[in-house]
DNA sequence: CGGTTTTGACCGGCGC
DNA sequence: GCGCCGGTCAAAACCG
């Protein structure tokens, strides 16, 4: 009985992080809008890296007073060196999947150079295991929204291959484009859809009615060791 | 003691 | 060829 009450409190935690992401992912489109426009270099050399390799990226919006370059996702990252680069003068830290020793994937971490309570994650690579289960369930609330270069506008839920109690969110969610390698990041169309849309998804009963749903479910498939004792 | 972080050095690509 | 710059290495420091 208690354990209801934790879960019940649980998805209605959820809940409203889930609408606060929402929020924060609407504020967010224009903050990349802004940002894809400060460096045309960067810009060159983020389509060419775009075009060759699997890579995403990851806007999350922090603690304007927490300078961490910390961007959570259910994956355990060893940082591997920092660098600060020539367009932006926050240091860009660089990071290594250090769950599994043979995993490709890499990831790089700089704060927005218009808002710097904004972290940008760009990963490379794509991880050759399954996430670990996370250790609760808001572990992956750090992770905001994503771009994914090979399914730009969709929902596809699986873009970093995310954990199955995280499918059901991913769908809910739409994922902030920021370039493949057909089109260049500054394309202030897509960013304007992408608020038009998120706008009207946080104005939509129904979107808020499948959040619970979505929620609901990444809950009911997370082990639950209460089903063994009850 | 093992894993992670820090940080200066090093390397390779690219533009001039 | 040279210098700049981003990315990586590796040793030392740090931490649980």
């Amino acid at each position: 009985m208690e354990r209801l009450h934790k879960e019940n409190e649980m998805l209605r935690v959820s809940l409203q992080m889930m609408s606060n992401k929402c929020r924060i992912l609407q504020e967010t489109a224009v903050a990349v809008a802004a940002d894809s426009g400060s460096s045309e270099d960067s810009n060159k050399r983020a389509k060419n890296e775009f075009a060759q390799t699997k890579m995403s990226r990851i806007l999350t919006r922090t603690d304007p007073r927490d300078f961490s370059l910390v961007v959570t996702d259910g994956y355990q990252w060893r940082k591997y060196g920092q660098k600060v680069t020539k367009d932006n003068p926050s240091p860009r830290a660089y990071f290594k999947c250090s769950m599994f020793p043979s995993c490709p994937v890499k990831k790089k971490v700089q704060r927005c150079v218009e808002d710097k309570s904004i972290l940008v994650a760009t990963y490379e690579g794509e991880h050759n295991h399954e996430v670990q289960a996370p250790s609760g369930f808001t572990d992956f609330q750090d992770c905001t929204f994503m771009a994914s270069t090979t399914n730009s506008h969709s929902f596809s839920p699986n873009g970093l291959n995310l954990p199955k109690p995280n499918t059901a969110l991913g769908l809910a969610l739409p994922h902030v484009y920021e370039g493949t390698s057909r089109r260049p990041c500054h394309d202030s169309m897509d960013t304007y859809r992408i608020e038009e849309h998120v706008a009207s998804l946080t104005r939509d009963p129904n979107f808020t009615a499948a959040l619970s749903v979505a929620v609901a479910r990444s809950i009911v498939t997370l082990p639950d060791h209460s089903t063994d004792q009850m």
